[in-house]
DNA sequence: CTGAAAGCGCTTACAG
DNA sequence: CTGAAAGCGCTTACAG
């Protein structure tokens, strides 16, 4: 940004007369055509004739109208980017991955939060058609119709699913969560744990649903009881006090895999105030393994997801469709892996 | 959304034939002009003429479009947000407030990542002014110039500085940082501590500035040793084994007080790791009060600055000067509160 | 309360 | 490689 030159050709009211491209093209010695041509880049333009129009660019501090572009020319070079909450750090990793590869794409993103209400979901997406935003990432609200996807590719709008699917029929990009309980089940059993639970809150979506088969799959795999699935409360303050379901079971847990870091960090609290040693006298894995696990004590195993790296999937997948309408249905299901760290212990009496 | 209309009346391709505002008006028997009145809530329009647009509306699936509406109007119900960075917590929440405080104006955030890198705020600022943005949230990257604010208002665009501050000459949403810090002071001081440490890190901007001044004077005004400042690194993987800073002092700290939640994270992990127990052998503070800090064992006793309030704050004097824009710069200082929970204790050999 | 006309700042064919 | 003209979908005066 050249703070010189851009103050010193401020216009004296700067709210009327913007500096147009004709402005531009005067300054050069050109048509406005051709000025427009040198601003999206086009190689029919002359060395001498863009040097000169990029000159008049910055003595004039022209600045570009993506509006009035889009009007015409129907891109926005705009992306609308759906969450359904925006404090789990997770998102935030996810958002960030995201941002960065749409402002590499020179795109920028239009955010928005639905609350994981589907009013709140309608609504939003409503308002980025208002924007006319180029395409959309979106992790659909819970109970989100399985329609809606085929339902957004029919207003001509380009969508991928992020996290969370609600149809096969349209992009998605993700994590394997199912592969992501077994590698934890199957560490937690190489320990020698057998009555292993899985703690759980918040919305039911297929993320959700791919987390529990997936443990219950491991589990039964492994000829395990199954079906020690508890509730805590989404509150990160309150989960602390619903640790003690772990051990109002029929035969008390010895090891729990939380459906993400947060639940991990509320029971980690909780198994303290019970006087309990993680990873000594009771084992503890996490899911997500955002950033927080490296500072916890002991230092949380948790399953990684690479949430940066979805976001940065999601964008990718967006841009080539948005270049591609015609593109097939297609998923991108990354790989997890479970990061050992110091929250796990053999299980009581276990001897390897 | 009214999923069922929409599907039945999607045109044949969606891409090419927009439904617009003219076939709206056509459909219900009035001009243009009067359609657009009662998009825009207008009360000139009688009551059973805006019912008959309003359904023609519903029956055409119309979608406002913003940008054409923008070109004529100069208003793109589009408001810029800058952040540094997207990982620390406090700025999801900040985020969450700005975000919620815009959706209610009916407007919508375009978000950026400066990285806190010149550079990139540079061209983030650039391309948000290509996208007529009716204003910008900017939390200044460090080593900002006075001038940029002034910059901006050059361009004609309103903008609040929040958080950091690089001039009082415009609009600033922040927390009063310095008092935060004269109460971790004052209230360790309280329980007989006198070796107290400021543990930082991070980029250098108001914000720190007004922490570490704070904490001086503070210190200062209870004759106690002001100049037991740490660095520790900005990854919270690594603040852990930065811990023993604070012992390898002519006078070893017997409490520090943390730049943020996530320093006191890491620290309460290094403490940890020397086999400390927080709140008895030494006493710790953050500052943020972001959600965490209720689920820390022991809970953290935290400065608390509401970021999420900081948001709706800066959102709302935005929104206020963009309706104003001869306004007097104006500041929005909200007060700080210790949230004192568990993590302080008695200085040793201090009786009360 | 409604209609016809002009114009916001670009891009897009179409000639040259 | 460049220029003149039309048009994207709205809003804005200005008449009626």
């Amino acid at each position: 940004m050249q703070l010189r030159e851009d103050v010193i050709m401020a216009p004296e009211d700067p709210r009327r007369s913007r500096v147009t491209l004709l402005d531009v093209a005067r300054q050069a010695n050109v048509s406005r055509a051709t000025a427009s041509l040198v601003i999206r880049k086009s190689p029919l333009v002359g060395a001498e004739t863009r040097q000169r129009v990029e000159d008049a660019i910055v003595a004039l501090g022209y600045i570009y109208n993506m509006g009035a572009a889009r009007l015409r020319a129907e891109r926005s070079h705009t992306v609308g980017v759906i969450v359904p909450n925006l404090t789990n750090p997770f998102f935030a990793e996810l958002l960030g991955g995201i941002e960065h590869a749409i402002d590499t794409a020179g795109m920028v993103v239009i955010l928005a939060n639905s609350g994981d209400l589907l009013t709140r979901q309608a609504a939003v997406i409503r308002r980025m058609r208002e924007h006319g935003v180029d395409g959309l990432i979106l992790c659909p609200a819970a109970d989100t119709e399985e329609a809606l996807p085929a339902q957004i590719g029919a207003w001509g709008l380009p969508a991928v699913q992020v996290l969370r699917q609600v149809t096969a029929n349209a992009d998605y990009a993700g994590a394997d969560y199912a592969a992501g309980m077994r590698q934890a089940v199957d560490y937690l059993a190489s320990l020698g744990h057998t009555d292993i639970a899985f703690a759980v809150h918040g919305p039911v979506h297929s993320a959700y649903h791919e987390r529990v088969e997936g443990f219950r799959e491991a589990m039964t795999a492994r000829a395990l009881q199954e079906d020690m699935i508890i509730r805590v409360p989404d509150q990160l303050g309150q989960i602390a006090d619903a640790t003690r379901l772990l051990f109002e079971q029929p035969r008390p847990a010895t090891a729990v895999i939380c459906f993400n870091d947060v639940i991990a960090h509320g029971v980690a609290a909780g198994l303290y105030d019970r006087g309990l040693t993680v990873g000594r006298d009771f084992s503890l894995v996490g899911f997500d393994d955002v950033t927080d696990a490296e500072a916890m004590r002991p230092r949380l195993t948790s399953v990684s997801t690479a949430p940066a790296r979805i976001g940065e999937n999601a964008a990718r997948m967006l841009l080539e469709r948005i270049a591609n309408p015609g593109l097939p249905a297609r998923r991108n299901v990354s790989a997890t892996y479970l990061h050992i760290r110091q929250s796990c212990g053999p299980a009581p009496h276990f001897v390897t």
